[in-house]
DNA sequence: TCATAATTGAGGTGCGCACCTCAACGCAAG
DNA sequence: CTTGCGTTGAGGTGCGCACCTCAATTATGA
């Protein structure tokens, strides 16, 4: 039989109040009493039985998704996510709710951040563009006892607080390495669009990108960043001129999340360049664009696997616990039409 | 306050034991009691505490996985991952082992499995390659109460059972895409290797594999498959000889999980051939032949993913628990050097 | 009609732990 | 010596549910 808290107290010769003032870090415990307890545990292998624990506590978690105000696809996808997690967990009294709010002015997030507080929120899983001022919301956001997940989002990461999401660098470079061998011997330019290079996410991919692209294809050359700003008509505008200035375009690569617009303007403008396009997420538009072969390649972090590695992130750092590192790395996904693969590829009822 | 049994059983105008007789499918039960909590759950909402269930249950699970005896790399990872699950989940009173058969004889592993029972194991996940005898031993399994994963293995899928694993035509055809994308304009022949072609997974791979370069790469010509069947002096000898006839290859295709005995019978092989090298899973070899740039991509499917999802899907089951689909869908992972993200790629401590 | 079976309710116990109270003890400073 | 504080133990309660027993009631069939 596993050992109980019961058989941890007569193991290490004290009493039940005395094994829970330790398990639960209470209080009034000398150091004797601590460590014979330690020791028990190791001798015996006491394993909290974390179903007991969470009944006992009978405690409900509140977590807090805090995301951009977007029309973006991705966001949305982000958002249905949430959703899902959010119902999945309804049983595990752990609450999940998405917020979105406008993260064009740093002064304004951090405000919303310090309105925070662990007596009304557990933990916060936040998607903020970098900023002094954030960073500093989110260092007292956790020194007020929540725990923080920098969600996908370009912070230089705060020593405190746990981040989920991929590595920009490294997906800037695979999507150069993709870019790069899919376009073949053929010398040319690479164009390169993104909505904003402001972020710290858009710069790093565009590093990871050109490292690849200077060190392995001498004979392709990419163009300093095209910024579209989310305004259409500008990215119609600069986009056809890019294209004009530079015929032997050979190749583009999306650094946003957002691909639709650029990639309109593209395929409006160009005559009938083979272009080889890669672009970032997987969106309704970047699959259909796939299963059309109008996007060669998509580089893509799992939006569900984030929230939900968010969520057990923020779950484990609430209970003081450890959790298996290895599943909450995100993964640099590559997408081609072949292996976008929909819904349940198997599975069945019993 | 979220609802209790309590509650369910007050809002159905029933007592407590008929509603535990109604969630726990207790015999005994009128129809029209039946309705009436079933009612009364959706109109109050009613959702079961699993941390209440677990403790009540006070179950232990016990779950296996059945494994070939092998020296593939690959395997040994899914062995370590099983390991590594297990010890995340000794805390949760589910008990997981691997334990390795030899796979050669379908009738042994169908005695194998014959000799599972309900009252010593609640799941298996059977990795075992496509035989009649084996899906009748499973098919039995399942009527005897043990909840069967078919696990990253080419049966063709059961109905009663769940498969975690990816689509091996897709596989391939992903490794068909890059293979011939990669290659570039070049004309010439790709060579393919198996361990064996007996296998199921190895055919539907050669066959997505097929359907790409036929109709995407006209300018390409896929060889009949070698099968090493594990030998190095045949691999060496095959290897050689097909290199000599087809001075024109571009491409090596490696089927198998095990890539090192074929590809390095290559390399002492080859004079100088720029070769295009895709193979299947990430084992150290392969990871190092990526960092080393001598393997060009590696189409993966990420064991430890694979090894939690039929663990929580064997739980799911047991439990008559829905699970979240989208989150079993194990992914076709293509690893270049430039993603091979090692160990975790954020996280801290708070 | 009566016998039998099916259905229902009341009530209890225990799962392993968190959290609380209160009394008792030891120790050191005043 | 007393006062006060840090420490320890005994014991109780409750979290939400599963599982059991035993009567009481209702339906069913002969």
């Amino acid at each position: 039989m596993r050992p109980t808290t019961r058989d941890l107290a007569e193991a290490a010769g004290v009493s039940l109040a005395t094994v829970d003032r330790v398990l639960n870090e209470r209080p009034n415990v000398s150091n004797k009493a601590a460590k014979s307890v330690a020791e028990a545990i190791e001798r015996i292998g006491f394993v909290r039985n974390p179903a007991a624990v969470v009944l006992a506590r009978n405690k409900t978690y509140r977590f807090r998704f805090v995301l951009p105000t977007s029309g973006d696809q991705y966001l949305a996808e982000l958002i249905a996510r949430v959703a899902e997690a959010k119902e999945a967990l309804r049983a595990d009294s752990t609450e999940v709710e998405a917020a979105q709010i406008p993260m064009s002015d740093p002064h304004h997030v951090a405000k919303y951040l310090a309105g925070i507080d662990h007596d009304m929120m557990d933990g916060v899983a936040v998607m903020a563009p970098e900023s002094p001022q954030v960073r500093d919301a989110l260092v007292r956001l956790v020194e007020r006892g929540v725990k923080v997940v920098q969600f996908l989002s370009g912070q230089e990461h705060l020593e405190s607080a746990d981040y989920v999401g991929v590595d920009n660098f490294a997906a800037g470079a695979t999507a150069g390495k993709i870019a790069g061998r899919f376009v073949g011997a053929r010398r040319g330019k690479i164009m390169v669009v993104a909505e904003t290079m402001m972020a710290l996410d858009s710069i790093q991919r565009r590093l990871g990108f050109d490292s690849i692209i200077n060190a392995q294809f001498p004979h392709l050359e990419s163009l300093p960043s095209l910024e579209t700003y989310g305004d259409e008509k500008r990215a119609d505008l600069i986009i056809q001129r890019t294209l004009q200035h530079n015929p032997d375009t050979v190749a583009v690569y999306v650094l946003s999340s957002e691909a639709r617009m650029p990639l309109t303007a593209i395929w409006n403008t160009q005559g009938s360049l083979p272009l080889t396009v890669v672009a970032h997420e997987r969106t309704p538009f970047s699959e259909q664009a796939l299963m059309d072969e109008r996007i060669d390649a998509v580089i893509a972090q799992d939006p569900g696997h984030a929230v939900r590695s968010a969520v057990r992130i923020m779950r484990a750092r609430s209970d003081h616990r450890e959790l298996v590192a290895s599943q909450e790395r995100i993964r640099i996904e590559v997408l081609l039409k072949e292996n976008l693969q929909f819904d349940c590829s198997g599975g069945s009822r019993t």
